[in-house]
DNA sequence: TGCGTAACTTTTGTCGACAAAGAATATGCA
DNA sequence: TGCATATTCTTTGTCGACAAAAGTTACGCA
């Protein structure tokens, strides 16, 4: 393959074990957001090269991101972007699904003030981004209004858990929007306000409710995409 | 502290690539059994001496580790094995209680004729550990008839949840049992027998409470042993 | 021309060595 | 003797280099 242009040097210097963490993030963030491709070869040589460093930190890197389940290594052989499943997603939106139910329900009942906050300010980021018709910022804001969400639940099995479906519905969603154009995005918005007034009340009951009918609006959303249910439509 | 004396070394010679896997599949072993207890300081170069490798597949089998949480790493300082949060359990037996439920309801749902052998056969196992008041066994092979459940469930990310929290599990365990001589496992040979029954016979709402109940059995057993009420019981 | 084999190339896995970052220890001064 | 500072020691983080695997190309023979 011909050389790729890629993002610019990091820094000559950087300090001891930052290598790692820049790395990790990176490749991460160009992983969700699809710069990296699902079956991409990922070379340790390039990055080491593009990074400034010496291979050993862009492993250990890669081996964390493979413990996420973000890449995937053949032995011996070539590492390269986790390929999206799309054959059987069914487990991916039942996932999902209970985990929307059960955060928001965790998040009634545990909530504190200081998670409001940054609950309100994730909700406000999305609505900007709605506002705005930035497909991008939409996928990306509304996956942190609901792990905002999941951390005034405080259960960190259920929160790792939900972060990682979060970032693979990032990448799935990443793949169909080009342009976000119709009526459901304000929809999200008004949904998401229903959701925080009922953690604000502690109606956990309420709250297990709305976040489960979002989960399935957003589950039968990315459905339609996928069976293609927008596409040509014309008189003959 | 003086040299710690461990099981010996492995092969003088070893496969490319079987390094990390070994050492990475017994560390998680010790750990998971008590062998190295939680706070237990880890020694790149010790465990490098014991295995007769450099430290790069150590570092690797660490990384991998410390992402599952079963170790923690000091930047900089020392790696130990993690603690338990015996302050809140709260979170662990919710999620603990929940995956049971919805892996039972899954497996009920969607088994075929190989899951079945798979988990008749740990059972026995389970069964055969009781029978012989073998209380590491007991705990080793619960987990695995529970793990085998949630395979038949075909959810990779309800299963790689679970099994994280089965592997917490153990280890709260095996720091409670010395004996394990009362009238409980043989209750639970029982009632892993009836969630079998229910999932052969696709019935997946009672799959689902058995399951639910099974999952209050065993955190209540636990709390038990925390508070202790199992002490000193003399009359004055 | 087709196919099996050998040499080459590419990429990963492992190694030994060195440097940085703290912690522990020693030193100096009041 | 008590405390601040300097020194040593231990352990981790990073590096460059080499060797093993597996793929790829080149070659020879039928």
């Amino acid at each position: 393959m011909t050389a790729t242009k890629t993002k610019a040097i990091p820094a000559p210097e950087r300090k001891r074990g930052s290598g790692v963490k820049f790395v990790y993030d990176l490749l991460r963030d160009e992983i969700l957001d699809l710069v990296l491709l699902p079956g991409s070869p990922i070379d340790e040589v390039q990055l080491a090269e593009r990074f400034q460093m010496s291979r050993t930190p862009i492993r250990e890197a890669l081996v964390r991101l493979a413990g996420e389940g973000l890449i995937d290594t053949l032995p011996n052989r070539s590492t390269m972007v986790a390929n999206l499943d799309f054959l059987n997603m069914a487990p991916f939106f039942d996932a999902l699904t209970l985990m929307y139910r059960v955060t928001t329900q965790l998040a009634a009942q545990n909530r504190r003030p200081e998670d409001l906050e940054a609950i309100r300010a994730r909700q406000e980021e999305f609505a900007a981004a709605v506002k705005a018709q930035d497909a991008l910022a939409m996928i990306a804001t509304n996956a942190a209004f609901h792990a905002a969400i999941a951390e005034a639940g405080r259960n960190p099995y259920f929160n790792s858990l939900f972060s990682r479906l979060l970032d693979e519905g990032r990448r799935f969603l990443r793949l169909y929007y080009q342009s976000y154009d119709d009526r459901l995005p304000q929809q999200f918005v008004d949904e998401h306000e229903t959701i925080v007034a009922a953690i604000v009340a502690r109606d956990t009951a309420l709250a297990e409710r709305l976040g489960k009918a979002h989960a399935e609006q957003i589950v039968r959303q990315i459905q339609k995409l996928m069976i293609g249910e927008d596409r040509l439509d014309i008189a003959l």
